[in-house]
DNA sequence: TCCTACGATAGACAGAGTCTAAGTCAAGAG
DNA sequence: CTCTTGACTTAGACTCTGTCTATCGTAGGA
C-alpha cells in the first residue's frame, strides 16, 4: 500500500501530513471520489485541512501524472489514483459506478490524418457506457 | 435548414420566439458552443431571452434526443446540433474549441467481452485531445 | 537550533448551472 | 375574433465546483 506516497518522496515532494493525508485517502479507496469527497474523508483524519489544500494537492499529482482526472457527466471531476497503467472507462448510466476497463488496440490510430484539422492530437479517451449487472 | 425547428414543431412544441431563436442559433452554427454563448447570440436576436429559458430550452432539446451535450473537462458543456449522424469529438484542451471527428472502425468493438463485467454496453464515446492550429 | 522558502489556511471570488415565484402569451375552444 | 388556460418566460437569488490571494505555519537544510 502507498507506493503512491513512496513516489511523491522520491519527486522530492515536502512531506506534510495534509499531502499524505490526500495520498492515502486516494490510495485508500476503490472508487474514484470528487475533490469534495476526498476532502470530507481526508477532514476525517485531519479536521483543519483546507479545500484549497485538498484542490492543489489534487492537481499537483495530476499534473505530475500520479493520478487522473476524470469528467464523467459535467458535474464534480473524480480522481483516479490508478494512473500507471492506460485503461479507460466503463460508466453505468444508471447508477454512475465507475469500472477501469482494457480495450484492445490504440483507438488513436483510428482517427486518420485528414480527419485532424491541424491539431496536435495527444491522447484519447474513451468512455463506454451501458448498464450494469445490479442496475439490469 | 433548419429542420430541427421542423421536427419541433412536429413533437407538439409550443413554438414561441424564444425557442425558434434557440434553435436557429445552433441550426446555424458549425461549432459547439456552451449554453452561454447560444445565450449571447440568441439575444442578439431577441433583447430580452433569458438565461434560464436558453438552459430550459437546450435541455429540452437534449432530453428528446435532438441535440447533443457534450461535457469536456470542468469546462461549460456544449451542444452539438448534429446528432443525427454518429461522430466522436476532437477538443483543444487549450481553448476548448470542438470539432466533428469521424474515425473509422467501431471503438465498441476494442472492448473484449471478458473485460465487459457483465455489463450491457450500449455506447461508447471517444474524445480525442490536443492542441488545435490556433493555439499551437 | 534557526531560517526561509515552500506549503497551508480562510475566505472572497468566479463560472456554470438550477430553482422559484410571478408574469406572459400560444393556440385551442367557443 | 375573443377568451381561457396552462405551458412558457423572466429576473435574480441560490448552489455547486473550483480558483485566487494575502497571510500564517513549518519541513528540512545549514
Amino acid at each position: 500500500m502507498s507506493d503512491l506516497l513512496e513516489r511523491l518522496r522520491e519527486r522530492g515532494w515536502r512531506m506534510t501530513a495534509q499531502r499524505r493525508v490526500v495520498a492515502e485517502v486516494l490510495d485508500g479507496e476503490h472508487v474514484h471520489l470528487t475533490a469534495d469527497e476526498v476532502h470530507a474523508r481526508a477532514t476525517a483524519r485531519l479536521p483543519e485541512i483546507s479545500r484549497a489544500t485538498v484542490y492543489n494537492t489534487l492537481g499537483e499529482m495530476v499534473s505530475i501524472g500520479e493520478v487522473i482526472e476524470v469528467a464523467t457527466d459535467g458535474r464534480a471531476k473524480r480522481y483516479d489514483p490508478n494512473a500507471h497503467r492506460p485503461h479507460q472507462h466503463l460508466v453505468c448510466s444508471r447508477c454512475g459506478t465507475i469500472r477501469d476497463v482494457h480495450p484492445h488496440g490504440d483507438p488513436l490510430a483510428a482517427l486518420p490524418a485528414g480527419e485532424r484539422f491541424g491539431f496536435t492530437v495527444s491522447e484519447v479517451e474513451v468512455t463506454y457506457r451501458g448498464v450494469c449487472p445490479d442496475c439490469a
